[in-house]
DNA sequence: TTATTATTGATAACAAATATCAATATCAAG
DNA sequence: CTTGATATTGATATTTGTTATCAATAATAA
């Protein structure tokens, strides 16, 4: 089960925006913060769609949108890969390392990394917003 | 004008993987490494056709994928923009700071930051290969 | 010069993301 | 609890970027 924090965030959301909360919302809401991280559509759709056949792929892709929107998801593109989501509630940014055999997400963070990030902003005169570091090789099990 | 290496780079490529030099490969390289860099396929096919109004979009495309091939191009994917190529030569690796207003490159390199994530990588037991750090913000022109 | 076959350019096919739309469900108001 | 306005859904069409197809042409080696 997920945190009501959760829940409460998406109807809120839902409220203030004048729109209307259905069953498949709430479908889609608990599915994604059940299912693995950096998940596809196309597999949050499946997993839904097992339990609910009548489920429909464009409203799974609508929903992941308006989670993004209020805070809940990051879209990530990878590569040429399908766009992925991961849930986020209450957890700070992180980077990851990405296994080029099994496709594994490692999630990391460096604060060393993330201060010498801004410093090298500032030296070009540019004002961070956020940024996307990924590092691409074998994990411990592949290799 | 361009570096003869580069020519001779490419050019030795195709002779050794048994393709054939053609007016248009000459004419595709030149104009990549004349191009701004991080160009489209469209933008490059674009301003080859301004001169040559019979060159194809998918010789343009093709090509490309060639010279990523030989190590004189980098393909680069941003979001959800097209696939951007940059021009490969006798240059280090480099990062980017991308503007989110109007779209700039700023090629930057950080020692601590890539010794830093070798750290990173080895801490989790992960074989870095390679990586991609990308901070957006607004650049200077643009604030 | 000739034969072989890689290349080209136009266009079709493909895949992912998004838009469309009629049927249905939500929910505020009475 | 109805009812009416309209947001949502699910099926499918459209769009977009990329890649494949193929007949005509051009590049190379013999
Ligand atoms: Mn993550
Ligand atoms: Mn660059
Ligand atoms: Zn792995
Ligand atoms: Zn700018």
């Amino acid at each position: 089960m997920l945190p009501n924090d959760v829940k409460n965030i998406f109807r809120n959301y839902i409220r203030e925006k004048g729109l209307r909360n259905t069953r498949q919302r709430e479908e889609i809401l608990d599915a994604f913060f059940s299912a693995e991280k950096h998940i596809t559509v196309e597999k949050l759709f499946a997993s839904i769609k097992a339990k609910n056949p009548g489920i429909g792929y464009a409203t799974v892709h609508r929903n992941l949108t308006l989670l993004c929107e209020c805070g809940l998801a990051d879209e990530m593109k990878i590569g040429r890969q399908k766009t992925r989501y991961e849930p986020k509630f209450g957890q700070k940014h992180h980077d990851h390392l990405i296994c080029l055999k099994c496709g594994r997400f490692i999630e990391v963070n460096d604060n060393k990394i993330e201060k010498l990030q801004d410093k090298l902003a500032e030296l070009n005169d540019f004002i961070p917003v956020r940024h996307k570091l990924e590092i691409y090789g074998i994990c411990k099990d592949c290799k």
